[in-house]
DNA sequence: TTTTGAGTTGTTCGA
DNA sequence: GTCGAACAACTCAAA
């Protein structure tokens, strides 16, 4: 009789380090690596390109540490699994949980479905400091405003999972003869674009652990203020990883704590953890999160219907320098700084009364850190009708927060080269440069760069108009 | 039980 | 140029 055979099934969980349920299957015997590309069960929750893309080449680092030995399938795991477990002589299947809705129902099947046949089943926690029913308020509800959660239920609670090692033996099955290629998958053809996103990132656990070793060293250093800046080397970049589990968020707050920087630069960054988690809860303890607004008055809002609008958001054409910036951005890279996020997500949602539906449908599809919980969340949130949600009356400036947050037009120039040659102070407006200063410059309004989509002022007492149309 | 005060990230206007 | 108030109203944690 040799070793027990235990599946680790991959899913948000791409990296050896801190792997609860791969640790675990390696103790126990040989081990068969399986990632399943499920298109199935996701529904509307389908994978986006970008994030295709992402997995493509996470999933190429994983199998690269594993030697080959990762077996790549494609389809419905409720039936590959069972099939695997029979035909290879599997004695146990495990696995780190997910959270989204569809993943837990499918889960759920499976164990059932699994333990019918005699087959062991173990789920870990993998992907989060503490678990959506871990953390609750002293009345058993789970809380709704973020910065009790993180005080009480993050800073002042047990501390979470220390991180665990890489196993030290892990004896890899041989490939499955029915595991297909990389390619197969067909995760990059479903992204068609002119640009490549490959030289903005480093992705696998490796690139993820590089990444953040220098964030730790330039960027958590005066990360309370500099993580405003988009031009600034403060923010950590570490979404996408962390979507995919190349990093563990154990990992991340470990390594912060460890690294002896200022308190405030500190809070900060493990508030942005979080955050992430705060956005699980929500979904888990609301699962029509993607689709339904958390505040029922938002539900007569009056949005408009305005296709040429939204495509113009969609490819940064505007006419808003901060805007357009961020939204090429998104295109080209598959990310956008957090706070270009929200000046564009206030844009579409208040001064071009678009449904954030359509905000949140098209960061699904460009962003390689697309995340069920925390995209929806996040544009409830920035929509006026998440949980925790600003005040409606807060409405961004394009002009206003470009001049404070980008004072220097660094990140503006970056990407948007048809206006690098604008002088400083007509950069952030520029249909009010003079027309000798354009001329200079090489643009022409309307032509090389667009005239504003909307007038500021009066979009946004339009936005004010539509809300207090609600509050009746 | 009641009360109090705070709530990720803003803008505008007028003194 | 700087500063404080107004902008709405409500939820909800915590004393």
């Amino acid at each position: 009789m040799s070793d027990p055979l235990v599946i680790h099934w991959f899913r948000q969980d791409l990296r050896l380090a801190d792997n609860p349920s791969l640790r675990q299957a390696a103790a126990k015997g040989r081990v068969l690596p399986v990632y399943i590309l499920d298109d199935v069960n996701a529904g509307r929750a389908r994978m986006g390109g970008a994030s295709r893309w992402w997995l493509h080449h996470s999933l190429a680092a994983l199998n690269h540490a594993l030697h080959g030995k990762l077996a790549l399938f494609k389809g419905d795991p409720l039936e590959i699994i069972p099939r695997l477990v029979r035909s290879c002589g599997v004695t146990a299947v495990h696995w780190n949980r997910c959270y989204e809705p569809w993943r837990i129902r499918r889960d759920g099947r499976l164990k059932e479905r699994l333990r019918e046949e005699g087959t062991v089943v173990d789920s870990f926690n993998g992907s989060m400091l503490r678990e959506p029913w871990e953390v609750y308020k002293a009345d058993g509800l789970p809380y709704r405003v973020f910065t009790p959660y993180f005080r009480k239920g993050c800073l002042n609670a047990a501390p979470p999972r220390y991180p665990l090692p890489v196993p030290e033996r892990l004896s890899c099955a041989d490939l499955p003869q029915e595991s297909l290629s990389l390619d197969e998958l067909g995760l990059l053809p479903c992204i068609r674009r002119d640009i490549p996103l490959e030289p903005h990132w480093h992705i696998g656990e490796k690139g993820a652990a590089e990444r953040f070793e220098l964030f730790l060293k330039h960027g958590l250093p005066g990360y309370r203020e500099g993580r405003d800046y988009p031009a600034r080397p403060n923010v950590s970049r570490l979404s996408p990883s962390l979507h995919f589990g190349e990093i563990s968020p154990n990992t991340a707050w470990y390594a912060a704590q460890e690294n002896g920087s200022g308190q405030e630069d500190l809070d900060h960054f493990l508030s942005e953890l979080a955050w992430r988690e705060f956005s699980y809860s929500l979904l888990y303890y609301n699962p029509e999160l993607p689709a339904v607004n958390l505040d029922a008055s938002f539900n007569r809002f009056p949005w408009i219907e305005n296709h040429e609008a939204l495509l113009r958001w969609q490819h940064g054409m505007t006419g808003y320098p901060i805007v357009d910036a961020g939204m090429r951005e998104l295109r080209q890279s598959g990310y956008m700084h957090n706070r270009v996020r929200m000046v564009t997500g206030s844009f579409l949602v208040k001064n071009l009364l678009v449904h954030w539906h359509e905000g949140e449908s098209w960061f699904w599809d460009c962003l390689a850190d697309a995340d069920l919980a925390i995209n929806s969340a996040s544009w409830q949130w920035v929509a006026g009708c998440g949980a925790d949600a600003a005040p409606y009356f807060r409405i961004f400036n394009p002009v206003t927060q470009a001049q404070k947050f980008d004072p220097d037009g660094v990140y503006l120039r970056r990407w948007l080269p048809e206006l690098a040659a604008l002088p400083d102070r007509h950069l952030f407006a520029p249909w009010e440069a003079p027309g000798s200063v354009l001329r200079e410059s090489g643009i022409t309004m309307g032509k090389t760069y667009p005239l504003p989509l909307v007038d500021l002022k009066l979009s946004r007492q339009r936005a004010l108009d539509a809300y207090r149309s609600t509050r009746t």
